[in-house]
DNA sequence: CACATTGTATAAAACGTTTTATGTCCTTAA
DNA sequence: TTAAGGACATAAAACGTTTTATACAATGTG
């Protein structure tokens, strides 16, 4: 463990030479072909194991190929392949918010480079892209072999784009307007919505309240439908409050500032962790007791909610599995095989003090 | 604030309909030359702004082009212009840890994530891409326009590979080794150090010590080279550790146990953050009192450092601009400008109880 | 001996662009 | 009337592959 190798190896290196002067040429099919005596056909054929070549010329094609440190040109093959081995990937809410800096929001950051990861792994190459329905979108931005679309809006543009174009997709969350649509993975949002409020009512809750983000991707929309259901059922009389995702701490405050005390809830789930944190700030300040009068929960743990004082109930949500299932039906679909989706998985929710009486 | 606009458009989408039956024939360049009754070379002008076309057919061209509603062809185009617009991303740490997937590593999908998004707002497609001399990788890694690679070691095989085939790169942090390049951006480590050696003098400490990863990045070898500098002038015993980064907080634990109390160190400059907290933790283990016996700072400010008790002093980095900054210089060597760099971000010392005496 | 079959290898078309090299028509100057 | 030039448009080459169609032996069959 204290061992430290040194291995500054000597190489000379042209660096920062001005690379414009002399363009290095590529070595091409045609040159393995004129160093091993055969035809361009040839080479491709033995390189891709396919065609009618003896296996004699194969073995010299591949050697004299790997001798001069041939390979073959990503662009070229992917023209006529019309393959690229790359996929997009989208990412509907940080299009909606319309804005890609977003300090402390490590959900988005996750799921990023978790499926970056993932898509390496299977050998892929993963390209981050905005709205692909936008106008300056870069060149590449459609000519991936597919794409993963991270919480699809109801009705999204997006989506009707690939479709018209038939292009293989599969999305992390689901367009709640396409009802037939089963590629798609993700946290089962109903049943975590179903553990909360069954928690709420074991602490004596009698009138919970939901408060969702605004925008109509499945995580709202289920949550809010398992609410509905929920209350019917219980004969509560169901309450939801819809909030900017944007509009974060400051504006979880001004809803409650605006709320209490005529309203006469006594346990919010608040389905972003900054509005969970915005509500229990707000309570604080006015005096409010948590959990003592008012029970708080969030739909998506983080370190937001962790350490907040007191630390919140919170749904402990699984990205590196719904992104590999994700992966997965996307690869299904690229290789034309039945979808076998939908996949859920199941959140287990963490109780905390903001929640837990006594 | 509460409106809830619930734009569902009722589009019929064929939704997961077996896409292999018939392919969806892409429009292409000729489709808009027949349908503009001109040649494709008149298209590729008009649509392009270049040769010499009359107004008139130029954008009696664009209006059909953009009724028949055609884009070009990323790949055809990306294989005549050799430019792709897009860049690659290579983080040279998680390719040495050998492990893309780190909890609680939130350094590293930071930086992905911001450079993607930085990369986006210039019009470049980013694709995260593995050690680029691996065996397997995905065809496009070498066919983009450019590279940022992300902590490079020294004599780091991946700039050779890059410098041989000319292709443009920028770096964050540099390669120890390679003295003259001047493409990279970093924080400026040497002059971290110093600020977190002060601090320490201030506060009483006799014996500093320095605890770095075992990789050869700028990173380490810069803090330690200013650490061993900063003694020197002090007259003071330089006093370096090394251990493996992915040890993480048993690694540093380890070391702790060890070490104490043989050694007389009073001041432990660790920097990865989770080697401080592992120091921290197991000094109180042993009933050594932080900050009253030894004094802890780490290099890196994260929630692990934050959220510790007690709570850790951290460097507090800049990754944003350090991001910003290497795209700028990646983009100067893409377009054949001379580099502006290296480029130096100072960032900000942040003093917490591990090392705030009385 | 004529004819089909098999085993190897290649020529050439195709992928969808960009760009260079030609061309045609019209105007102007000699 | 002819040459020279300008304005506009196109034909064809090129980018580097993959793949289809074709060629040419050598071998087997009736």
């Amino acid at each position: 463990m204290f061992s430290r190798v040194l291995q500054i190896s000597l190489v000379t290196r042209k660096k920062g030479c001005r690379a414009a002067v002399v363009k290095a040429k590529k070595t091409t099919i045609h040159d393995v072909a004129k160093a091993a005596n055969v035809s361009i056909a040839a080479v491709s054929f033995a390189l891709n194991g396919k065609g009618t070549l003896s296996q004699a010329t194969r073995e010299h094609i591949i050697a004299t190929a790997e001798h001069i440190g041939y390979q073959a040109d990503a662009l070229a093959r992917g023209l006529r392949r019309s393959r690229l081995g790359a996929i997009g990937i989208v990412n509907r809410s940080l299009d909606l918010l319309g804005e890609y800096f977003l300090p402390g929001i490590d959900a988005f950051d996750r799921t990023i480079s978790t499926l970056s990861a993932l898509a390496l792994q299977r050998g892929l190459a993963p390209v981050v892209l905005p709205d692909l329905t936008g106008a300056s979108i870069p060149a590449i931005s459609l000519a991936l072999d597919g794409y993963i679309i991270v919480s699809p809006q109801s009705g999204d543009p997006v989506l009707e784009l690939l479709d018209n174009r038939e292009i293989p997709y599969a999305c992390i969350g689901f367009d709640p307007s396409q009802a037939g649509f089963r590629s798609w993975a993700s946290e089962d949002d109903a049943e975590s919505c179903l553990q909360v409020m069954e928690h709420f009512r074991r602490q004596g809750a009698q009138h919970p309240s939901l408060l969702r983000g605004e925008s109509e991707n499945s995580w709202n929309v289920s949550s809010e439908q398992a609410y509905r259901t929920w209350c019917a059922a219980q004969g509560v009389q169901p309450q939801v409050h819809v909030l900017d995702e944007s509009s974060g701490v400051a504006g979880a405050v001004g809803l409650f500032d605006k709320l209490w005390p005529q309203n006469k809830t006594d346990a919010i789930y608040a389905m972003t962790a900054r509005h969970a944190v915005g509500i229990v700030t707000a309570a604080l300040d006015q005096g409010v007791d948590v959990p003592g009068e008012l029970l708080v929960a969030t739909g998506s743990d983080s370190e937001a909610a962790r350490f907040s004082r007191p630390a919140i109930s919170a749904i402990q949500l699984n990205p590196n599995e719904v992104c590999a299932d994700a992966l997965n039906l996307l690869i299904e679909r690229m290789e034309e095989r039945e979808p076998s989706g939908p996949v859920l998985r199941r959140a287990k929710f963490r109780p905390r003090s903001s929640s837990l009486r006594r």
